[in-house]
DNA sequence: ACATTTATTGACCATTTAGTCAAACCGTTT
DNA sequence: AAACGGTTTGACTAAATGGTCAATAAATGT
């Protein structure tokens, strides 16, 4: 349950979308404010300032990325439908939140991820899921560290850089679209098959 | 052969720099002046505004991409030592251009591709290249616009994403520079053994 | 030695932008 | 209907910033 008031929620809401188009120093409080539907005014009685509204931003997004990151908890379901679905959500998750916003403020001051170590768990649960099956003899050996950044190499970077794949590919915007689709699937029998057979 | 004089390449190394860890809003004029050691002016004189700056950089990192990019011609050397090589090279560009720049500023403005388009071939070559060798029956039946995105997102997106992987697989900066010595050849391998044994 | 072009810069300007504030507005209580 | 607390905003300010320009200095040609 949020405890964020309706305005509060309408800000946020409009300063997500401004700041994952323009990054922080691209984005206009007046900007925010016209999204919002309010005065720039009221928008500083309910964020202080534009860094607060930004903390408030990258933090969300931040804990929602680390939250489905951390979707590997040990039940019924077989391993390789769980892959499946996790997939599936993580493009969803990628084709709503802009990731590229959150790499970029990182990059722009590294000091921003310190400040959330230590809610993070030492090792990715994702990580000891699937080394825990290999133990248990259930897949082949592999480095388990390799196959998660396989994972969110292959699952992130084509719907980051979309649009410069589609210009050094040369498809149309049909044909990109309905590659894409496809493309989830594509990725989970790679995985599958590379967990299956082992990496190394 | 550059056409550049000595002061442009001095002004254009410090705009890279700033461009690339500032973006184009939270770059500051200023701040390239001071990068390259002249006054503000001086760099007005030789480059007329931040936009015209701007596309010198964006232009330049973009057609080195391409170029990059575009390194597929029918040769002597064997089909395997040349993904290698490739993969080598694309590592290393990654690490010194900012990817992330250019993506973050086509983001904001997906029409910087627009006025490029002429210039880059309707197909990559490497698509072409590799659907030689399997039409030769050198390689098994593989979509190779598949096997081109995942070139691209497993050799770029670590890099762009480093920070966000070590902090969330909780490697120390040690182990995760060895991993990353290493990363490289395991992007081949996986690559080389999905070409050899066919992906779908 | 002088003139002319080219490079350099401090001082300045116009505009943009985050942030402030007093006044007005509105729903609720007394 | 008056008083009150929370909300909203137009008008404003101070600082930052891209860009200009006249004056000066350095190089180049005659």
């Amino acid at each position: 349950m949020s405890n964020l008031t309706e305005p509060e929620k309408k800000i946020l809401d409009a300063a997500k979308k401004v700041f994952e188009t323009q990054g922080y120093s691209g984005a206009r409080m007046q900007q925010i404010a016209d999204e919002a539907v309010i005065s720039k005014a009221s928008l500083h009685y309910y964020f202080r300032s534009k860094e607060n509204l930004f903390e408030h931003i990258f933090d969300e997004t931040m804990s929602d990325f680390m939250e489905l990151v951390s979707t590997w908890n040990d039940d019924s379901e077989h391993w390789e439908s769980k892959l499946r679905h996790f997939i599936i959500q993580f493009f969803d998750f990628l084709k709503t939140k802009s990731l590229l916003f959150i790499l970029g403020e990182i990059n722009r001051n590294p000091e921003l991820l310190l400040s959330r170590r230590k809610k993070s768990k030492p090792k990715a649960k994702f990580i000891t899921y699937f080394e825990n099956l290999q133990e248990a003899g259930k897949i082949k050996p592999s480095n388990m560290y390799v196959i998660y950044i396989f994972m969110h190499s292959l699952c992130a970077y084509p719907i980051l850089n979309a649009r410069l794949f589609q210009l050094t590919t040369g498809m149309n915007n049909h044909d990109f679209e309905m590659f894409m689709n496809n493309y989830p699937k594509t990725v989970a029998d790679l995985l599958i098959n590379a967990l299956k057979k082992g990496l190394q």
